[in-house]
DNA sequence: TATCATAGTGTCTCAGTAACACTATGTCAA
DNA sequence: TTGACATAGTGTTACTGAGACACTATGATA
């Protein structure tokens, strides 16, 4: 005969520390441009395991600290890099039997835009070194875990919206002439895009507005744009697809 | 002073009972069309917490038998409906501290796309009841946990994707007519698609081959056409639209 | 003051969706 | 047997936004 029990008597006698549970994590591709490059942020790791190896930024949740899964990455973001605020997008979970020598485990993994001014790297205990290195098209990192998989995702991810979002303006400066932006929309590309195509989209769209300077150089001074705060990531009606 | 540890010997004494870690699950939004509705698949929960209530099929990772995420998923799906192929698509995490009674904890959420036809629904020991429930735009379902909000967030990844993908197809039968395919896209946008934009759309994709076979009816019999297999889902070089 | 380099524009082409009127072909009832 | 009907399927034009590319604009510099 079953005894029938409460909601509260199950959760009294409820205790996590008896199953055979996946570990959980959450890892992240911190991207921005730097010299007309890609970069990503890795770390070397200073614990094992995987000690001495590259590794995304990433960690465990502190289930006492954190309320949700975007206070773990922003946690993350800031003990790197400083950054609080940034663009920040769950790309993808990652779990199976055999990523992380410890067992099953879980990882979800997050990109993060970033502007490169004023940025200044944070080696702590979990890491000796943080550096950015060049993202490029079918390169081979040996990275620590599965962590080459969860990069790539993630570049596919920035690839795929720059073809038809205005999010990677999140790349940039605070301010930015439509040149500047149009490279970086290039470089993540990969092709080079016509330039009045270009102009006319993100105008038309919207999305940016003109602060009133220009970046002085040595020619023609070019308007200073700024992205209007909507919150939102503008979806282009048509993908952009480069050519040259 | 520091005693240098190997990778082995870190690994030996590592216990994952130790931790206070998230637990770890996996829910899905299990999709259908029948009687030209959107249905999703719900279960009434006969086990603590959230005993007696709807909610989606899901539930543990189970470390020794599945070897992925995914086959965690494929084993909850045949659990409930028997099919064992289908579109799978990840669509996102939910991980806090609130969304389960039992402490903080992480969900990966999914989707499929099944047919309706040959569907035997399976109750077991984990729920009492199993039943397809119509889909509509802004309704309000009351289902256990957070489950509403990520029923949503399936509903709205399968919305976006009928407007510039031909991945909707999975939720037809083995044949069907293109106005069978065309009722069916319709029904997941809300709105009603010009016959002769879809059907250029979709024949110029190359996704669709005609079986030779007619759909009678008491009119004009329509070609009965099935998916093109090449296992790829068709990116649309623009959005649909729809409008009336 | 002419040259250069980069900023920014005018305008045509092209591809794919939207609109809509049209034709085609079966069933069914008189 | 035939004509109304309902649904299948087509022809054709308009519209929209990206691509191409030649053009003009404007400051620094020699």
């Amino acid at each position: 005969m079953n005894k029938v029990i409460t909601e509260e008597e199950f959760l009294s006698s409820y205790n996590i520390h008896e199953f055979d549970i996946p570990l959980t994590s959450v890892d992240m591709a911190i991207f921005t441009v730097i010299d007309q490059q890609l970069k990503a942020l890795l770390v070397k790791r200073s614990q094992h395991p995987a000690k001495g190896e590259w590794a995304l930024p990433g960690g465990f949740i502190n289930i006492h600290e954190d309320k949700s899964l975007d206070d773990t990455v922003r946690r993350k973001l800031a003990e790197k890099t400083g950054v609080d605020t940034s663009h920040l997008e769950q790309v993808q979970t990652f779990g199976n039997a055999m990523r992380d020598p410890r067992g099953w485990s879980v990882t979800i993994a997050y990109m993060a835009l970033i502007s490169a001014d004023n940025i200044q790297l944070i080696a702590d205990e979990s890491s000796e070194q943080v550096e950015w290195i060049t993202i490029e098209n079918n390169q081979h990192l040996s990275l620590a875990f599965d962590h080459n998989d969860i990069l790539n995702a993630c570049y596919k991810r920035l690839k795929s919206k720059v073809q038809y979002t205005s999010l990677p303006i999140n790349l940039l400066p605070a301010t930015f002439t439509l040149t500047e932006l149009q490279k970086t929309f290039e470089i993540i590309l990969g092709s080079s895009i016509e330039k009045k195509s270009f102009r006319k989209r993100l105008l038309d769209a919207d999305i940016v507005v003109e602060t009133g300077d220009f970046r002085i150089g040595s020619n023609r001074p070019a308007k200073l744009y700024k992205a209007k705060k909507s919150g939102k990531e503008h979806l282009f009606p048509r993908s952009i697809q480069g050519s040259k």
